[in-house]
DNA sequence: CTTTTCTGTGTAATATATACACAGAAAAGA
DNA sequence: TCTTTTCTGTGTATATATTACACAGAAAAG
């Protein structure tokens, strides 16, 4: 039991600690399609058999970013990936048999750069392309939407495109990915417009080769 | 002690539980200014006497937006105002006597709809102008940051306006208030074409008696 | 060296954002 | 009641941003 007085504002009824747990939606990008990482509960009722985000609990003394890498290495492999935090759910029965709340994240990786090591379940860790994602079990299906805009508004707004592109990417690179992830198809001409006059890019000067037309490299400034 | 198999597809080892807290900075709009409530910490060290948002621990059985409702009513007294969530921090020595997260929301009243009513100090309760706010104990003063840009994006964006207007309002009055809480100033004539192709408004066909111009009154769709 | 397929670019048309001024309505004051 | 004050409501010209659209040149592929 937590003295509850010792935030001194805090209310002083009797003190109350929870089970957080952190989930991920993890989008990956490949084949020129977004997919979304999911692992399936094999275990007891509730939502056996379904496939959900993966979680877990936030153990102690882990912030909660780091303890969604924890859940993400331990349950898939996949580590070193940069994440945006979504929301917070915390509705009494979320789950049906305890009280969690939950901190939601997304990441956006490729693919091929996180092989997918099943450290605690023999099968059950898959991407499916995001317009075959099954049900989710608990409120999963909730946490894939949001983190799906925040996904969206993230890259409109700020560019923020994870892992997905290299160091030095040419425009064209560019368009096919923030097409992908904000659902959206754009003349070339005009994404070159508005792209470069976000000031987000800088030229390279550099050409890509092995590619026709040799396109020019840009980085992010 | 958790039995941390539940929900199988989160890590296995052992669990954790956490107290959770929601603090939340309520914006008031009053004589044309915005203003945010604060509660000052009056016992023992770490930041006694130091000015924080209200908050409070989140009780057994209760969501964080419920916490938030029954935390606002018994430290100020204040009821019935509707919140956003703003971000949930977790990192580890952010109250440096115990782990404690929290989840942050940001409400916005009219001050004088809400009367403070101390029910748990005798003061220490107070309405600063938002350019008079004294430095905030614990992580609050990055929490205020937070909550601000979060507010004025969703003024912006979606005017969200919580309870600041009446049902039926003028555009000026409408203006004044959009002014303030997105810090900027407009020309009436573009502001009136702006917020009406929104869409978000209706006209109502009647006028506000007691003003000069005798103003047509708007509402929200 | 010919073909293919990619890149890079400009302009006209439309929509949106900004700057700006005057006439009419209602209240306030004489 | 009538004059003054102060508010409301509106339109247009300019600049900026968005959309639509086609062809010449670069590099790889054959």
């Amino acid at each position: 039991m937590v003295n509850s007085e010792i935030t001194n504002v805090y209310v002083t009824e009797d003190s109350y600690e929870c089970t957080v747990t952190v989930d991920c939606a993890v989008f990956g990008f490949q084949d020129g399609v977004l997919k979304l990482l999911l692992v399936q509960k094999l275990s007891d009722l509730p939502f056996k058999g379904y496939w959900l985000l993966p979680g877990g609990i936030m153990q102690e003394g882990k912030t909660a970013e780091e303890a969604i890498d924890d859940v993400l290495f331990k349950l898939t492999g996949i580590q070193d990936v940069h994440h945006e935090q979504v929301h917070c759910y915390s509705s009494v029965n979320r789950h049906p048999l305890k009280r969690v709340i939950t901190i939601c994240f997304y990441a956006l990786v490729k693919p091929e750069n996180h092989p997918i090591i099943r450290k605690k379940h023999e099968k059950g860790v898959e991407w499916f392309r995001l317009d075959e994602v099954p049900i989710l079990g608990f409120d999963h299906e909730v946490l894939k939407k949001d983190a799906l805009q925040k996904l969206k508004s993230n890259v409109e707004e700020r560019l923020i495109l994870g892992e997905l592109l290299p160091e030095k990417f040419t425009l064209t690179e560019l368009q096919i990915l923030y097409e992908a992830l904000t659902d959206q198809k754009l003349d070339r001409r005009n994404f070159r417009k508005k792209i470069i006059q976000k000031g987000l890019l800088k030229h390279t000067g550099e050409k890509k080769t092995g590619v026709k037309g040799g396109p020019e490299l840009f980085e992010l400034k």
